[in-house]
DNA sequence: CCTTAATTGTTGTATATACAAATATTGTCT
DNA sequence: AGACAATATTTGTATATACAACAATTAAGG
């Protein structure tokens, strides 16, 4: 481990350090994800599907529509209605037609999911624990930083 | 656009800093990825094909071996194998067995893709201004966190 | 030499992303 | 009511990721 240009074995430096930035924004972000697959592995899901699970938990007992659970989603272009068959096949989710607008698929988490999410709870501390070499106010600047940028 | 919390119309709070900075670090990712995309889209490449391109420019005229290619990657874990071959279907790039390690397959970008990717450069000031929503000095300490995050 | 291990790359399968087209239903306008 | 637009979701296709199994070649040790 080390900075962004020893991990990718560039010879030439950045351009700048906004290039870098990007480079190495996309670097940390496939990281994290490596780490977040290998943490769920054990409980036969993927981040993706995690991401869903967290989202039906946050309006539970309220259903959410296939909608807005997409516009919660970490990557908006992703593709609900598969992530959510995947998770109902496994019984983690129930899929209900909405009888006022046959339009709608209401989307609710089952008690299975549920205990689902708490078994991983337990593993969070762990987890965290493994974020915290930077401070807590490196967080906050990162945080500040990260959502300026995209604005 | 605005905070991490309202794009991802998040109810609840984050439990830390540093959970939300590892939300903000993969919806930002994402973020920049989707623009990637729709930079590369006129000229027919994806962002990896990008970054597969950018990494034989650095190294040529001299060839990378299939496995100096991958450990270059921004997602390690992605199938160079296949990547090359897409790229050498649009003959960007070719591909030479070596003659004295019969097991190893050089590859090296055509002029072809080192004109692909002149002509790309001349967009790179327009997508560097849109990343000038934060200083220098911000992109400096972003840097700084982000490789202390891996650690 | 011959066997075994290590290296390098390819292929198969499941998952997810990206985008566009298709389907069904509801709302709106005249 | 009928035409047309808007909404909500599904499906198809191409691309990329994740991981494991496989094959070919080279290196190493007795």
């Amino acid at each position: 481990m080390g900075t962004i240009e020893q991990e990718i074995k560039q010879q030439k430096k950045f351009e700048s350090e906004h290039e870098k930035a990007m480079v190495n924004i996309l670097y940390t972000s496939s990281w994290l994800h490596n780490k977040n697959a290998a943490r769920f592995k054990e409980f036969d899901i993927t981040p993706e599907q995690y991401n869903v699970l967290r989202i039906l938990r946050g309006s539970h007992p309220k259903p959410l529509m296939l909608g807005e659970v997409t516009c919660r989603m970490l990557d908006k272009n992703s593709n609900a209605t598969r992530l959510v068959e995947k998770l109902r096949l496994k019984g983690l989710v129930k899929r209900e037609l909405c009888p006022n607008n046959r339009r709608q698929v209401d989307i609710v988490i089952t008690d299975k999911g549920l205990a689902l999410l708490s078994k991983i709870d337990f593993t969070t501390e762990e987890w965290n624990a493994s974020l915290k070499t930077i401070t807590k106010a490196e967080a906050q600047e990162l945080n500040r930083i990260l959502d300026k940028l995209r604005d």
